[in-house]
DNA sequence: GCTGCAGATCGACCGCCATCGATCTATGTA
DNA sequence: TACATAGATCGATGGCGGTCGATCTGCAGC
């Protein structure tokens, strides 16, 4: 995994010992933080992530009128919430007839998951 | 684990089924669910993110002056990133004079990380 | 004391985001 | 065709967050 965070020369001390111990950097690319974070950020509300956990708990496909009571927000705002976890490729949707069920996407986070673990 | 998330009546079809199965609910409680959307959020920035990688690679504690060059932004942007982590529970610091050593704060992901897995 | 440095804080700017009411789209039903 | 419903979208609003330059706070050395 290529790191291109460039480090800077370490700038010279006027007198004393250096701080610490030799530089260290990031191994994990700027690429990949940001992929990372984006998913980080679209769990970061506590909507959001109780959304997730309702999807993940419930192995099958949950549709939107199970989801939007379960909160104190009105339907909009569920919309939306649904809408940026999708953007992130947390979730997917799916239509049926009147109605739309959501489900997670498998894949989506095991990437973080793996960096969280170590 | 409690759920203080209260279920709000089936609202009543005009004259069709129900759209979907019986309803569903998170086992995840409000408290809990902002707890761990805070931290969720406190690495839902790139450079927050990949601070903690590497105050996590580094077992030990990490000179401040090692951090910032690693970065594209001014210090007090790293100076702020660091406090939104510490204020997150996710690392905390120690002064040695004249510099500031952080480290990762052991069990501050615990909780995020054992309800991410499953 | 004075000077220099590391790092934190402050104030300001700007853009993004959570939320809402209102509206739109598409589907099903009479 | 007309109407009702599920859910998405729009526009507005208020607040939060990332970044910067400037400044402040301690610490070390002279």
């Amino acid at each position: 995994m290529a790191v291109d965070l460039q480090l800077s020369p370490k700038q010279k001390r006027g007198a004393g010992e250096p701080c610490c111990e030799p530089v260290v950097y990031p191994d994990v690319a700027r690429q990949q933080a940001e992929r990372m974070a984006a998913v980080a950020k679209a769990l970061g509300d506590p909507i959001r992530l109780q959304l997730v956990d309702v999807l993940r708990k419930h192995a099958g496909k949950v549709c939107v009128c199970e989801l939007t009571p379960l909160f104190d927000v009105g339907q909009p705002t569920v919309s939306h919430h649904l809408k940026v976890l999708r953007r992130a490729g947390i979730v997917d949707s799916e239509r049926q007839g009147l109605w739309a069920y959501y489900y997670v996407h498998p894949d989506a986070l095991e990437e973080f998951q793996h960096w969280l673990i170590r």
